[in-house]
DNA sequence: GATGAATGAGGGTTCATTCAT
DNA sequence: AATGAATGAACCCTCATTCAT
């Protein structure tokens, strides 16, 4: 207590090593990125590293969970508030948040989708799992449309993985260089559109 | 000093060693691979690798490359026959025709979506090439049923890579552990009209 | 795992490992030393090499440089001291010394005069500046002595790299064993009388 | 006797990879050359080389043999027609020559000054040989002289090797590019001089 | 004799991890 | 807590040599 810190506080230097992981891994990807590339970044010395996490692999999982927990936190909010506006355009305001997310973190997305399987069971779990909640919140939202009488009576899980995979390989290809896709608003609402006539109950 | 085997024709060896690379990259993934894991699993020494390759990367690219070409015969028999049958049974057929492939090589299936990506821009190439590819080749499609007044006026690039999202999203969970997803035949069905109707020109 | 020392000074253990791969390459030569063999020799291991030379061509550079700057040292003394002593007594003063390094240095001299051509570019450029460093050195002296009235009006590059020539031959013949020279103090006024003299029988 | 060949006879072949290997030594060195590069050179199957050498060592040899070989039939020349002609004009016609082998075969005059000590014993010793032999020559040539009444009484050997080390570096310098040395022929007169006549100016 | 596919020991280099200070 | 020198296992790739055909 009575002792100067001049170091930043714990919480501080592990987050600002996280920062550095991030920026790092998505430059070069996991295995091509070094723990010297890293505090390097962070402006620590090598061996400080081993001080606020076990391994290697063990950032690159909080990376990785912070870039997924920013992506579930959207899906969430159609959820959220079912009464306050009508469904559409919940999920709506939605789908640009999750393209603003998208296009914000381009690299941190395509970092998502590149080595993070295949390492090893753990992250893959991580992975597997993040996609399985994200399923099952969004299988719960078209259970309340089923409900609600404005969906058709489909296999909800099933229909909620399409969702995920329509938007995630369109963002995709939108990062890539010159698809010659339509701007991200045109998108949104072209999607919008498959998704929900796709599921509308037929008059 | 080990026994010498020379009565394989040089392409079967090639082939022999690509299919041992498979089953090896599949089971560890490109980085946790090793040459002498190729090798041994192909039965041969370690130098007769780089009678056949310059370098590891080199049949990488040749196993995702044919599990690539794999899936793209399948996509391409969608537009094939166009005036044979009608197009939904079509687009069925070639709908269970991947699920079958990807079932009978899950896991190639799920070495393609690990860490094919980051390796170097060259196999980035491959398989942004490879979705370009099918997406056009579903775009096309998409834009026959357009004109045969099947479908609405959509951007039939954004809604091609969303039904490649659909499907390989799905199939990816379906490959996991207890998904909790219907069986497969289901899914297809489940899928087609989601696809369909979400397309399908309001009465 | 190992014993960790640290205590050694960064300068120290680059000298501790320059002196060690001046050894092994004295007795191996280049090609047939190993990385291996200098950490074992320096008693270090392997991986700490490379925290102090990028590759193995770069520690030879430096035990081939150190070499050539201590027969340059002696080299430029002929000319340090133009007016102390007289013209002959101090070239043979330096070919005494140089005489005495190599045979105190009687590996390396032998090392620099095996594998350092054909490297490559970079230790070609090193070797052949040396010598056309040294011999315009010696070139110079020449200059001096034509200037002072001593010596005939030669060219004074090709008899530089005439008297280097001499000097050399006669010093690696030397070191072979029973080469059936006389010792050493013998040569060296041989070798003057020659330089000076040349061989005619005075009339 | 009766059976057609249609391969060339063994000494043919032979010389034909000799020759082969010449050009590769001389391009690329004794360590970067690869058996592959010579039999590729000399258009044969890679095992044929095996047929006519134990080993690539071997090969080798023959090659520093035959240039060495080359230089002592010129040496040789200076001392074998003894009365026809005076001495000094021997000589220079000696030395006249050696410049020629020298410039026409510059690439193998590098390769026996780059690599050929320290790749083993054996080719020390033939190069060894080599110098004891060409100096035993010149010291005889010496020998001669002083019997003529033309030297003084020198050492024979020391001066030997003397004036074989002048000769050689002054070569090697004129082969490098821009030495800044004159032409071939001024460069001869000036060494024959040297020898002969030393550096000092005659009273 | 000729071939060339196969062999496998060997070496340079990288990098995650440790630990004395 | 922080440092950074040291460690050493691991791996890709080369190439001289062998040998069945």
């Amino acid at each position: 207590m009575g002792k100067v810190r001049r170091s930043v506080a714990k919480d501080e230097r592990r987050a600002q090593l996280v920062q550095a992981a991030q920026a790092v891994f998505a430059q070069r990807g996991y295995h091509a990125a070094t723990v010297d590339d890293i505090t390097r970044a962070a402006g620590v010395a090598k061996g400080t590293f081993y001080l606020y996490f076990e391994e290697k692999r063990e950032i690159y999982y909080e990376v990785i969970r912070g870039f997924l927990a920013l992506i579930k936190d959207i899906g969430r909010s159609i959820g959220q508030a079912p009464r306050g506006s009508d469904y559409f355009s919940r999920a709506e305001h939605a789908a640009n948040q999750l393209m603003r997310v998208f296009i914000e973190n381009r690299e941190m997305a395509r970092l998502a989708y590149r080595e993070s399987m295949g390492l090893d069971a753990e992250l893959e779990k991580l992975i597997g799992g993040f996609y399985r909640e994200i399923a099952e919140v969004e299988a719960a939202n078209i259970r309340v449309g089923i409900e609600l009488g404005l969906f058709r009576a489909v296999d909800p899980l099933v229909v909620a993985y399409a969702h995920i995979g329509m938007v995630e390989r369109v963002l995709l290809a939108m990062l890539e260089e010159g698809s010659g896709l339509p701007p991200p608003e045109a998108i949104v609402k072209e999607l919008m559109l498959l998704a929900f006539e796709g599921l509308r109950k037929p008059a």
